[in-house]
DNA sequence: ATTATCTATAGATCTATAGATAATGC
DNA sequence: ATTATCTATAGATCTATAGATAATGC
């Protein structure tokens, strides 16, 4: 059974499946339909065109990660500067790499269509360039307390992001996302401090973690 | 002017830049014709369906960086077990890296395509499975000579994978094939040992680097 | 009354084939 | 003679619209 409120619902589900596992130029809107069990027309009451569907579900994947990453990048932490700073990058790679491992859909394969490219499409492409830049200040902002590498948050970056090649691959394990976060400390050169670290992320998490996300482009006006 | 010997090689590059920069279903036999100047249809003289040029494609892009890790992995090597076992990896590493980095366009997003996930491209597929498998094996041999992680091997391979949506996205640079096999080493905890182990990769490039790689799959029965 | 679905179809593709014509190599 | 190109087209899509019918909410 197909998930959803509303018939609309069930067709960004049905999409979803359907353009991450065979992308969006080989997916017609009749197999969408058929997915659903409605008529191919019948899709348009919902939808004016089959690029409004794919804005739908670029947008509702960076949002939620977007606005995680500015909630800790804006908070002023406190304690051991050091160990605070580290757990920011731990949290931020943490939460978006358990996003992408565990949503039901390999959304982040979206990214990597060539139609995402699109003019339209301009506007979500900016959010996730915002989260790429989030990460590379958490990362010079950690890079200044300890003796890591310039370029750790986009590395941190890169490594996030290839947990969607690897989920495509089927490839991910249950902590791909807490290994790829250690890692990056690791990279920091921070291995000692680790438990600190993660104890400090899980904070940040736990904190942030289930903001309010607002429903991006429910064309309220 | 686009470059090749042949009509065939012609067609090939036309397709390699259509196909990278807009999909493969969004691309037309019609739209590679034009860029070569022929008619639709005479592209059937050269490819009897549009699958094998993508085929082609494909088998080009992996085979040469397969010899190289394979060259690398059964060279026994001599020094110190520690630079030598590093060395290996991070020559892999930037072997590879620089040919997605600098190949004429941009031929890793091909692995990415959806399209390349059906049975008649599991050839292809094999072989980038079995270059991430002789990175798993190296990243192996020096764990265990070192105090670094398990699963570095796997790392290296995301953060040379990644290097195809870094490109994809215009984020590319110089040294951004160097800098990735600098940062697995780092995270293999030898970042004191980097200038001999630079050295030994850049011993195993000119060793190994120019073996004669088999054109793919030219139907020589 | 409004919202959601349906049937039917226009108009624009797109891949691959058939068969004619031109160019090339002995 | 063989190889490479061309014109023309069959047959199969695919997106989006028009307009009819059914379901829903007052």
């Amino acid at each position: 059974m197909r998930p959803g409120a509303t018939a609309r619902d069930e067709i960004l589900d049905a999409a979803a499946e359907l353009f991450t596992g065979q992308g969006f130029a080989n997916t017609s809107t009749r197999a969408i339909a058929d997915a659903v069990g409605i008529r191919q027309s019948s899709l348009y009451h919902h939808f004016s065109t089959k690029d409004e569907i794919l804005g739908e579900l670029l947008g509702g994947t960076v949002s939620t990660s977007l606005a995680f990453a500015r909630a800790v990048h804006d908070d002023s932490g406190e304690g051991r500067q050091e160990v605070t700073s580290a757990a920011r990058l731990h949290a931020v790679v943490l939460f978006d790499g358990s996003q992408l491992c565990s949503s039901r859909w390999n959304l982040g394969v979206l990214y990597h269509l060539p139609e995402a490219r699109a003019e339209v499409f301009q506007p979500f492409m900016a959010a996730r360039t915002e989260l790429r830049t989030i990460y590379g200040e958490l990362g010079q902002e950690l890079t200044a307390v300890c003796d890591s590498d310039a370029g750790l948050g986009d590395t941190a970056f890169r490594l996030v992001e290839s947990l969607i090649n690897l989920r495509a691959d089927g490839l991910i394990s249950a902590d791909s996302a807490s290994a790829t976060a250690d890692t990056v400390m690791i990279l920091a050169g921070l291995k000692r401090e680790l438990p600190a670290v993660r104890a400090a992320s899980s904070g940040l998490i736990s904190r942030f973690g289930d903001i309010p996300v607002r429903t991006p482009s429910r064309k309220s006006a």
